[in-house]
DNA sequence: TTGTGTTTTATTGCCTCC
DNA sequence: GGAGGCAATAAAACACAA
């Protein structure tokens, strides 16, 4: 604003304001020649209009009010060096802040009579009153926006700490599962005893029946592509065991193995379900192998998927 | 003292409501 | 259509470091 104009020029279209009124017009007359008429030093109740009003050369300085206020000041002195500052903007006194804080806090919309009682007891255009309490929404709107993103980011970084926790738990439990099958495979070796009376019946369920089960059809998406074959060359009764040795005194000539382990001690309706636990396994190692956890030939040989790759096999553990 | 960033006061244009 | 609210913006006032 050009100093000396009082709220805006009146340009062609432009918003003008009169006494604090908005005037949309486009009349080439100013406020000022409005004021100007209405002006009377002696009116106590222009005072706010004439802090609007230029005061250049009145003083000829610009100083810094909030800087040299003293809070012991008479509210009447306080007015006075307002008036007294240069013709550009001026800043509300402290107390003038204070009090309209302090209605702002009790209210932040202001009505037409409220505003008007505002404007009037400090001394200021009611259009200030309603520019101040204008701003003064904006300030608290972005407070809140800021208050609101702490809050969610917070909320956030909780929800991603809890994550990491579980993430760091279902790690631990997955390796502590691995640990569980190695020893559970050393105590086996460690027994000594491997059979393969089982061999026959399970040999006996062909592809086609593990494949026309629901559930087996089911998780055999899920198993990884390597596991399956091994699993399909299982049950094909195609591949020969290379775990077992001719020479060992469990081998018996023929394809696949199987350990003696409980599953040698399940009843006959169980062992009809071996086939299906094999995938389930199978889907599990796919799915431990994806998670990043390393699933060895020994734990495929533990659960009686042959593996060819002998270099950490299973009688060399 | 000066440059620079922040805060405050005020304007403008658009929108909604009555 | 006028009054008033809001977002965007200008510009003065202010704070502060170099």
């Amino acid at each position: 604003m050009a100093p000396g104009m009082i709220y805006g020029s009146a340009g062609a279209g432009a918003t003008n304001y009169f006494d604090g009124v908005r005037v949309m017009s486009s009349s080439t007359t100013t406020a000022k020649e409005h004021i100007g008429s209405l002006f009377t030093p002696a009116s106590s109740s222009f005072l706010g209009s004439s802090s609007m009003i230029s005061f250049g050369g009145v003083n000829g300085e610009k100083r810094s009010f909030f800087g040299s206020f003293d809070q012991d000041d008479n509210e009447a002195d306080e007015l006075g060096e307002y008036f007294h500052q240069s013709e550009k903007k001026r800043r509300l006194t402290d107390n003038q802040v204070q009090f309209l804080e302090k209605s702002f806090g009790e209210e932040n919309k202001l009505e037409p009579e409220r505003k008007v009682q505002l404007a009037k007891e400090l001394g200021l255009q009611p259009r200030q009153i309603a520019i101040w309490f204008q701003n003064r929404r904006a300030r608290w709107k972005t407070k809140q926006l800021e208050k609101d993103y702490e809050e969610m980011r917070n909320r956030y970084d909780t929800l991603k700490s809890n994550y990491n926790n579980l993430l760091k738990e279902k790690e631990n439990l997955t390796a502590e599962v691995f640990q569980l099958t190695d020893k559970l495979v050393i105590k086996e070796k460690g027994n000594g005893q491997l059979a393969l009376r089982d061999f026959q019946k399970r040999s006996d369920a062909s592809p086609k029946e593990i494949n026309d089960d629901p559930i087996s059809r089911v998780e055999m998406s899920d198993v990884p592509a390597g596991v399956l074959k091994k699993q399909q060359q299982e049950d094909l009764n195609s591949a020969k065991s290379d775990v077992f040795d001719s020479e060992s005194p469990h081998y018996t000539g023929d394809s696949a193995l199987v350990f003696e382990t409980e599953h040698s001690e399940l009843s006959q309706d169980d062992d009809e379900n071996f086939s299906k636990t094999m995938l389930s396994t199978a889907n599990l190692l796919g799915k431990a192998e994806d998670d990043g956890y390393p699933v060895t030939s020994l734990h495929l040989t533990y659960f009686g998927f042959p593996v060819e790759d002998q270099g950490f096999g299973f009688w060399t553990y």
